[in-house]
RNA sequence: GGCCACGUGGCGGAGUGGUUACGCAACGGUCUGCAAAACCGUGUACCCCGGUUCAAUUCCGGGCGUGGCCUCCA
């Protein structure tokens, strides 16, 4: 079984193949820090660690290279600074080390390499910069000077808009953007613009006199190229990115460095929507994953967000949070002292295979626990080894257990204490006052789980908070 | 207005031209002092209308609905 992948680019699933097994590149598009990343932001972090974990099961560890941008240079960064009065890179550092901490609780692998954009404008080491691609795309013909601007030349691409399945007569058509007058064609984009005073600034390229700043687009093909080299494997990111963001990409980095592809693979993952409401700050159903973070394992927020095919779009509910932590609780439960490294279920590796078919994976996670369940040791050994693959029970039983929301309202000392004499009284078979306590605990949101012990058949109480 | 996805049982969510998804919930049972948890078992589906086919939830066309892009956006 090879791994196939679903490719925006030809619009089907196609046989995955590394241009050099050594070393398989993947450049994914991350955040720009300019606030806390919300759960829509989380879906690419946590899908393409997946694919990079599977990826690095596949040609080894040390075969991959997966790059993640941070984006540090923006104008909603600079509004959102102006607005808080504080420096830009104040505002993008506390924000850039929010996101890490977040990713980090959510249990995903650090990429390869994390690069910020601001690294990335005018270098001084000799690896492709934002300055040198909008110079030879200049010196070929491709872009052009105006008004301090520099604009790239969509008509001398002649395949421009494949990506997105688009012609240039259709998106004229549909345009319902003012143009610019100084650009050439409407659809125009800009790869550098002037900045005004108190705007980030460097200096400008293409014999600009006036210091400037770069276009959006332009930050990742710099990137991509200078660390992944000018064609590569693999390029993911959020289905709202297709165009223009990665369209341009494409037409850049293509016409800048004369090849035929950017990346052989484009994967985008589907939309997400909130209860089944689109998620806007208006509609009061912003989900960040700080906040989820307070209330949820990491973990739990994972597998919840596995549990729809990435290229699905899909419906984040609180419901399914309580059903991914209650699948992880009994998946911790029965792998408390199972091996560590045995062998990979061939069901769920074919199903990660596939298009990383994550629901049908976990549909054998689940058939492994029902084996688990019924004492075998293998199963629970395979589950676990299986889990780690999706990056699901990397935790030991314990620490997964001892995870308390962090605002938990609840003194943990009189739970124990209530327990200990709710056992006193059953001892005594005084059965109302042990109801009594146990309602009492109900009230105050705590379940109770009386299990025996299977090697002493001694009677033991764990308690869990409600939902 | 243009382009593009998606629409599966009470809920979430895979998949397939004819055969069990899976999970949660529900129901019955085992266990338990009683519960809870766990375990065993059971039921319910493929938006509407046409077409192709021996056979369509699965392919094609139309409709309706939801969402995305075209403008910052995962």
């Amino acid at each position: 079984m090879t791994l196939t992948l679903y490719n925006t680019l030809t619009r089907r699933k196609e046989p995955f193949q590394p241009i050099d097994a050594g070393n398989v590149r993947m450049y994914v598009c991350g955040p720009t820090v300019y606030d806390y990343a919300h759960i829509g932001n989380a879906r690419p972090v946590i899908v393409f660690d997946v694919l990079f974990r599977l990826l690095r099961h596949l040609y080894g560890a040390g075969h991959v290279t997966y790059a993640r941008n941070i984006t540090d240079v923006e104008d909603k960064i600079n509004a959102r600074a102006a607005e808080e009065g504080v420096p830009i890179g104040e505002l993008t550092e506390r924000t850039t080390k929010q996101f890490h901490a977040d990713v980090a609780a959510l249990g995903v692998l650090p990429p390869t390499v994390e690069p910020r954009a601001t690294e990335y404008i005018r270098r001084r080491d000799s690896k492709l910069d934002m300055v040198r691609l909008i110079e030879r795309l200049v010196q070929r013909g491709h872009a052009y000077v105006a008004q301090d601007h520099v604009l790239f030349d969509v008509a001398s691409m002649p395949d421009y808009g494949r990506l997105s399945n688009r012609s240039l007569e259709e998106m004229e058509a549909g345009a319902r953007v003012e143009v610019a007058p100084y650009k050439k064609g409407p659809m125009d984009f800009v790869l550098w613009k002037p900045s005004k005073a108190g705007e980030p600034a460097w200096p400008s390229p293409a014999g600009i006199a006036t210091p400037g700043r770069p276009g959006w687009h332009i930050e990742c093909s710099a990137m991509a190229g200078a660390l992944l080299g000018e064609v590569f494997d693999i390029h993911g990111g959020g289905i709202d990115l297709v165009f223009p963001h990665h369209e341009n990409e494409i037409a850049q980095s293509r016409c800048a460095l004369g090849t035929s592809v950017m990346a052989n693979v484009w994967m985008h993952n589907g939309f997400l929507q909130v209860e089944g409401e689109k998620m806007s700050k208006s509609l009061g159903n912003f989900v960040t994953i700080h906040d989820l973070l307070q209330e949820w394992p990491g973990e739990a927020i994972k597998l919840a967000m596995l549990s729809t095919h990435y290229r699905q779009p899909a419906n984040w509910t609180e419901k399914g949070l309580i059903e991914a932590k209650r699948t992880l609780d009994h998946w911790y439960e029965l792998t408390a002292d199972a091996a560590e490294g045995a062998p990979l279920c061939a069901d769920v590796l074919q199903a990660l295979q596939d298009d990383l078919n994550t629901p049908q994976a976990i549909a054998a996670l689940h058939a492994l626990r029902s084996e688990a369940a019924k004492g075998a040791k293998p199963a629970a050994a395979c589950l676990k080894a299986s889990a780690r693959l999706m990056g699901l029970l990397q935790l030991d039983t314990g620490a997964w257990k001892a995870w308390r929301p962090a605002a938990l309202a609840i003194d943990e000392g009189k739970v124990e204490a209530l327990i200990a004499a709710r056992n006193a009284a059953r001892t005594a078979r005084d059965f109302k006052e042990a109801d009594r306590i146990r309602d009492a605990l109900t009230a105050m949101g705590i379940g109770l789980k009386d299990a025996k012990d299977p090697a002493t058949g001694e009677i033991v109480t764990t308690w869990e908070v409600k939902r």
